[in-house]
DNA sequence: CGCACCCTTGAAATTACTCAAGTTCAGTGG
DNA sequence: CCACTGAACTTGAGTAATTTCAAGGGTGCG
């Protein structure tokens, strides 16, 4: 795989490597690719990889003791996920694509031999690292505080980020609620009063054209006057 | 500071390190000691250092577009915080002490030397990183997730920790809330429920002796049959 | 066709919030 | 020594938001 002419190289783990220290990856970097539903690996499982994700959108999900799945975060391209496995623990969390990935397996190996061999990688893992600290933190303070109207508003801002056109796919109702942590009907509810009040609306299977202003307004607790 | 002769070593960032390792610290680490109500640092802040926390209990808080905190989580002994500063960023939260707390401060500069010069700090590195993202999942799943009743009975398991005697101070109301997402007056209204229910019981100003069996029943959703 | 899987809506029940008032307690100044 | 004050805590009553339970609708697929 060839990490050094990587279309998204600004945004990886290996941004900043010289030329000469592509010479120290020693195991080849897997490009792997799959679809909706299907899990990158399993909250418990012992990994030897970390993966950047390349494209797609991810969900990471943590089982409560009643087995009701939660939502701690979704991950799109950049972001590096599993990297638990460097502290030398099992992955935290089951990742499942939400919409079809791709993803390179950096094997632990790599990223071990790297930082020991190079000082490039070491802020990037510093970056990497404080970027998912960072987005738990978002997920807590935006997308679980308020109303549920409010933290519709913002997953839906999250999720258009900076599309020219404001439309964004969005999620099963389901994984809405397993993130904003409400039922599945008060997300349906949620989102078919947005369709309503003409904040959203419906262009094709879960795509969704959105009003960024009035989504902006309704962040901040505003109900519009219909 | 004498760092080789910590008395929390085994579950500070320098656990790792050997003798001569101890060489490469060329600036003094500070010990920073301050009481309730004091912040260690402000979100927004351009830091050089971390924090190792080796007594007390701080937290974490970030404010919404009201004004209002949040706050992100809790932090103890052996916790680092501030780690951002090693990816190169202003700090993200605000630090407050919640009790008498006594750190170490860490010089970034000294960090990224050690890692640099000596293979030992990367795991430890690591460690603390994920330390940080777990703490921040598990305040999502279990701090934010469930009824009121049930986000407080975990609140007061975290607490207990592992306190033999299961008693633990606890925080004002107002944290309370800020920490588990409900008004003060719900999280007043909790507490006295639980003392009403027996499962915990006030001994002092703040500090609770509670029924570990029953705090858990609760965490699970069952209310206790009076 | 019939099943599975979502999505959607309704009505009742529950939970939590809001607003308002009262309490306790430590600190302050007369 | 005692009222006064401010900050935190507590409780009640009414209201709003969310969940629960139940049922109906759509679509794809064997």
């Amino acid at each position: 795989m060839e990490c050094r002419n990587c279309g998204i190289r600004e945004l990886v783990l290996f941004a900043d490597l010289h030329e000469q220290d592509f010479a120290l990856i020693h195991l080849p970097i897997e490009e792997i690719r799959f679809e909706p539903s299907a899990a990158l690996f399993h909250v418990g499982d012992d990994g030897d990889a970390v993966f950047t994700i390349r494209d797609g959108l991810l969900k990471l999900v943590q089982y409560l003791p009643d087995g009701t799945q939660r939502i701690v975060r979704l991950v799109g391209p950049g972001a590096v996920v599993g990297l638990e496995v460097l502290a030398g623990q099992p992955y935290q969390h089951t990742a499942v694509a939400l919409q079809p990935a791709l993803v390179c397996r950096i094997r632990q190996q790599v990223v071990d031999r790297l930082n020991r061999e190079t000082p490039r990688l070491y802020r990037q893992l510093m970056a990497k690292w404080h970027a998912s600290v960072n987005l738990a933190d978002e997920c807590l303070t935006e997308l679980n505080t308020g109303t549920a109207r409010q933290r519709m508003a913002r997953l839906f801002l999250h999720l258009l980020a900076d599309d020219p056109d404001g439309s964004c796919r969005f999620l099963r109702r389901e994984d809405v609620g397993a993130l904003l942590s409400v039922t599945t009907e008060t997300a349906c509810r949620v989102v078919a009063d947005f369709k309503r009040a003409g904040l959203v609306r419906e262009e094709g299977d879960n795509l969704f054209r959105c009003d960024r202003g009035g989504l902006r307004a309704a962040a901040l607790g505003e109900r519009s006057a219909d």
